[in-house]
DNA sequence: CTGCATCCGATCGGATACTG
DNA sequence: CAGTATCCGATCGGATGCAG
């Protein structure tokens, strides 16, 4: 059973404007928390890397991305000068920052849409997924 | 300086989709998750209450919204017999699961969309936007 | 009060092909 | 390897008006 007699929460300090909808801005928009994702879990920091590791993801819509991600200081443009041309992206703070939002989906994922996330169809906890003790830094 | 030497992280159960992909996949769209923010923390739970605190919501948006979340099961729909019809939404236990990635967006952009969220344009902590003891349900 | 119907312009992003 | 260019259909959601 729900109880349902919690109060209004409301912030103690006035707010112009949503900080849900500044971040949703940015981070709504198809494809940007994979990226984020990929570049800062997973470590596929290469363009040809992400596109491996991220179905449907076409070339024109990852470049765009990681434009729109660096032009709002989410990541980094790394070129490492060779033939052939190396390129790598990185994190910023502010990128590391999304992290625990990512984290939160996961969670939140593994708990209720564990029918399409998992072959058991069991829904798993944040910790069941990720019990290395690296991943403290970001729960 | 950010240092950048931290392997990659991977779940160690296999997934056949992605957890932030599924929760994305409705939580992502316009106004959602502000809708649950309305519903969840500041309890406005009538049709025309969250129209008057939402700027720019529509009610063709927000009635298909109410829809899409009650058949995904993030929220329940009261009817009160009274005239005039007197309806109210609440949040399943599900809905009530998805405040915590809310609190986590709060966080995000109380800190690095300062300039646009506050007058002052100071970064926040969320202790400091919600000192509240009943908010530690959240966090 | 709580929505729904219709219309429509804008945006988004997928497909495909091409380049330094 | 790391992207761009062009095209285009689909979707989304804003405006407005109406209804139970």
């Amino acid at each position: 059973m729900k109880q349902n007699t919690i109060p209004p929460l409301l912030p103690v300090v006035p707010m112009k404007a949503c900080p849900v909808e500044s971040s949703m801005g940015v981070l709504g928009r198809k494809w940007t928390l994979l990226i984020l994702r990929n570049i800062g879990v997973f470590k596929k920091e290469r363009f040809n890397q992400m596109l491996d590791v991220t179905p449907g993801l076409t070339p024109r819509v990852l470049s765009m991305r990681l434009q729109e991600l660096e032009r709002d200081g989410f990541i980094k443009r790394i070129e490492e000068n060779g033939t052939p041309k190396i390129v790598r992206w990185e994190l910023t703070e502010k990128g590391d920052d999304t992290l625990p939002i990512l984290v939160k989906l996961v969670e939140f994922g593994a708990k209720w849409f564990a029918d399409k996330v998992f072959e058991d169809k069991k829904p798993r906890t944040i910790k069941q997924l990720f019990p290395q003790k690296e991943a403290r830094r970001y729960l």
